[in-house]
DNA sequence: TGCCAGGCGGGGT
DNA sequence: ACCCCGCATGGC
């Protein structure tokens, strides 16, 4: 039994917008235990572990191992968070959109979270060929199954497993009901362990070839490849393209699906990506029959209150 | 019970 | 370039 690291306070501060809402942001697709309504936490780092508690009023505290942090500390935070990400042309291009036209109306205070890539990876893989509510339950498994804490403070914190975690105990990705998707998720954690992928070295890097290079993870194709471009490197412009949103633009734009993700991209541009996943949190996540009936009545902003939807999922697995 | 769901790779044409 | 199938698992 390790010893549980110990996080220390090294700053406090606040973030100041006028345009993102924390609220919205720290809910999206997160776990109860990263978020609770009112704080959330932030992983910055999930190796060396840097955590920052948040409230939706925008004061945090940064925590780290030695209780020093920089000013690169609140950058990274600020990127984080999407805190001066500019959507103005998102928001333009949505606004009279049949589709997602609503959304980026009521919800432009919106930003997705980031993630490092080795965990955007695991949770696209987690979405392949899964409905949402099951992808999310993988991911809380692996999560708890893991079981990998940190005291922030006085809070003890789970934290998603590092590399080395999964590659040393691979069967608890079958106990958390990965099915064969836990191949891919270990291959994926021996790329990093084996440091064959850089996130830092990436940045810099069109999305083009980051894709090019994360389809060569034999399980890692276009769609999680460019999922995990979005959470991990907030680069817009490929967007994943399943069949549940092939169909939804086939049917909204009246296009065969073949034409679907050239007819998003011309629509969205470098915001395609942005554009998927908003649709998502729009349409609740419901199945593919499920969101058809909802675009069919116009139902195009999150309404579920009582089943986990990516804006309340944190209700629900705690 | 059997079928399907935010994919993917391998094998066909 | 396509098309098609099998693949683990859990929910309905």
């Amino acid at each position: 039994m390790k010893l549980m690291n110990k996080l220390k306070p090294c700053i406090h501060g606040k973030i100041e917008t006028e345009e993102v809402d924390l609220y919205l942001t720290l809910a999206v697709y997160n776990f109860g235990f990263w978020f609770n309504g009112v704080k959330g936490f932030i992983i910055l780092d999930d190796i060396e572990p840097v955590v920052v508690e948040v409230s939706v009023s925008g004061e945090y505290t940064i925590y780290s191992l030695t209780g020093n942090c920089s000013k690169e500390h609140i950058t990274r935070l600020e990127w984080s968070l999407g805190i001066k990400e500019d959507l103005t042309m998102f928001h333009k291009l949505g606004i009279k959109d049949p589709l997602l036209g609503e959304f980026v109306s009521k919800y432009s205070g919106w930003r997705p979270r980031s993630s490092s890539l080795w965990w955007a990876l695991v949770i696209g893989v987690c979405q392949q060929n899964a409905s949402f509510i099951q992808g999310w339950r993988m991911l809380y498994n692996i999560i708890k199954l893991y079981n990998r804490r940190v005291l922030v403070g006085r809070t003890e914190v789970l934290l998603p497993p590092t590399p080395p975690d999964v590659v040393n105990n691979r069967a608890l990705l079958i106990n958390a009901g990965t099915g064969y998707r836990a191949n891919t998720i270990y291959n994926v954690a021996k790329i990093f362990v084996g440091k064959e992928l850089d996130q830092e070295a990436m940045v810099k890097l069109s999305p083009t070839v980051i894709e090019d290079k994360l389809k060569g993870i034999k399980g890692i194709g276009s769609y999680t490849a460019r999922l995990s471009i979005i959470l991990a490197f907030r680069k817009y412009d490929l967007p994943p393209i399943d069949r549940w949103l092939r169909k939804i633009i086939s049917i909204v734009y009246d296009v065969p699906l073949r034409d679907a993700e050239k007819i998003w991209r011309h629509k969205w541009d470098k915001w395609s990506g942005l554009a998927a996943l908003a649709t998502t949190i729009a349409l609740d996540a419901k199945p593919l029959s499920r969101a058809l009936e909802r675009i069919k009545n116009k139902q195009l902003v999150p309404i579920d209150k009582d089943k986990p939807t990516p804006l309340n999922l944190w209700k629900f697995y705690k």
